[in-house]
RNA sequence: GGAGGAAUGUCCGAGUGGUUAAAGGAGACGGACUGUAAAUCCGUUGCGCAAGCUACGUAGGUUCAAAUCCUACUUCCUCCA
């Protein structure tokens, strides 16, 4: 059996070449999972997702346990056969969802109590009850279950949430059952407030998790990046050398070249395929909205610089015509691209970095990416 | 041949005397989306930079005021012969 552990094979900078070695087959980091919530990248069919050069996707306690539920995952011999992905798995522990349904939610020490969105019963998810849900689902990496807040945040607030963060971790942590290749990642929490982010991190080092992910929310409503990236930059260098470090939910390409450049090594994001269903693609040089005007009679691809299917295949005009027909295949086609396009990153990231030319490549694409 | 009904902005469609440049929808154009309640959501959409102008089949009329009432005409639909 494959121990689950973090090879560090190169560094230029801050930025890490590595690989997680698991149960599931390996992790080649700098990485982007897919996110496939409900035990689907939606529009993609896994085989492709492989091909691409995904190594893991997502999938998530909350949305799973309300929908088809644990218990069935289990009976149908776990999420990895479920869904027809035999790679690595990482499980959001549903923190976030409660977070982001916060109007109907109620928490107190032990956990949260909430309405489902699907039919408005009621759940609860603990810390344990999470943990249990996700080996249940027999995910290859283990989110801890932790509490998010909203931002901006207040100090206080943020402080005491962590607080009660830090005990869920820990409970999360007695909760998991160890076996050979899995991991559970613990969540830094505090906001953007660097002396919480330091004791979040000292906290769940003391725990000692198998990995850590950089949690919470830093981007307001404007988008400005200066929040994300003063923290990012202050706090990345306080996470464990030896262990895989996380950056939940992001981001924008741009978003994945500065922070693998500030030492973060994986990254899921909803962004290539929710975008892509909603017509934005990702190419080269920016992004193409398919739904503008302007390519209605556009005979190039997508990207010309892309050497994915639907590159290959379709002008910009037909997927235009297929977006606006509200044909599906608009967005499964933008979703497959995407994906190509995030993967095709990742991999010139990890060639970069291996090559000792991280800056230069960074500093080229920062300024040509969305 | 007779009896009813209908004509509204790019399209569909509400409105039956005055907060009506005219509800709502579609379409078109633009924007947003970062640990997925999202093939979703949000703007704009007669002309003009503006004062303003032109608009509810056509032509007249009533009224302080009409898309809304009256008359004629045109076109379309349904029913009866």
């Amino acid at each position: 059996m494959t121990e689950f552990r973090y090879e560090l094979m190169a560094k230029d900078g801050k930025a890490r070449r590595g690989r997680i070695h698991t149960a599931h087959g390996p992790i080649e980091t700098p990485a982007f999972m897919p996110v496939g919530t409900v035990g689907s990248v939606k529009g993609m069919k896994m085989e492709d997702v492989r091909a691409q050069g995904a190594d893991c996707v997502l999938g998530n306690v909350y949305h799973l346990m309300l929908r088809p539920g644990a218990d069935l995952v289990q009976k149908m011999g776990g999420l990895h056969k479920f869904m027809n992905w035999p790679g690595p798995i990482l499980t959001d522990s549903g923190g976030f969802q409660v977070y982001s349904l916060n109007d109907i939610r109620n928490d107190d020490e032990d956990g949260v109590t909430f309405t489902s969105h699907i039919d408005g019963s009621k759940h609860r998810l603990t810390p344990e009850i999470s943990t249990e849900i996700q080996y249940k689902l027999d995910a290859t990496i283990t989110m801890s279950f932790d509490e998010c807040t909203e931002f901006p945040v207040t100090y206080e607030r943020a402080k005491e949430s962590l607080e009660r963060t830090i005990r869920w971790e820990k409970r999360s942590r007695e909760a998991f059952v160890k076996r050979e290749g899995y991991g559970q990642f613990g969540i830094i929490q505090g906001a953007h407030y660097p002396d919480l982010r330091k004791a979040s991190i000292d906290a769940l080092v003391d725990i000692g998790f198998e990995g850590y992910a950089f949690g919470g929310w830093l981007f307001d409503e404007t988008g400005s990046k200066e929040t994300y990236n003063t923290t990012v930059e202050t706090c990345v260098p306080w996470m464990p050398e030896e262990k895989p470090r996380y950056m939940m939910g992001v981001g924008y390409p741009s978003d994945l070249i500065y922070s693998v450049q500030q030492g973060i090594d994986m990254f899921d994001c909803v962004i290539p395929t929710r975008n892509g269903r909603k017509g934005q693609a990702f190419v080269h040089n920016g992004v193409v909205k398919i739904k503008q005007a302007q390519y209605k009679e556009d005979s190039a691809p997508l990207d010309p610089e892309c050497d994915c299917y639907v590159c290959k295949t379709y002008t910009r005009a037909y997927l235009r015509h297929l977006y606006m027909s509200g044909e599906a295949l608009a967005g499964m086609l933008l979703t497959e691209h995407n994906l190509h396009f995030y993967q095709r990153v990742m991999r010139l990231i990890r060639e970069n970095i291996e090559a000792g030319t991280y800056d230069a490549f960074a500093k080229e694409w920062l300024a040509k990416v969305k």
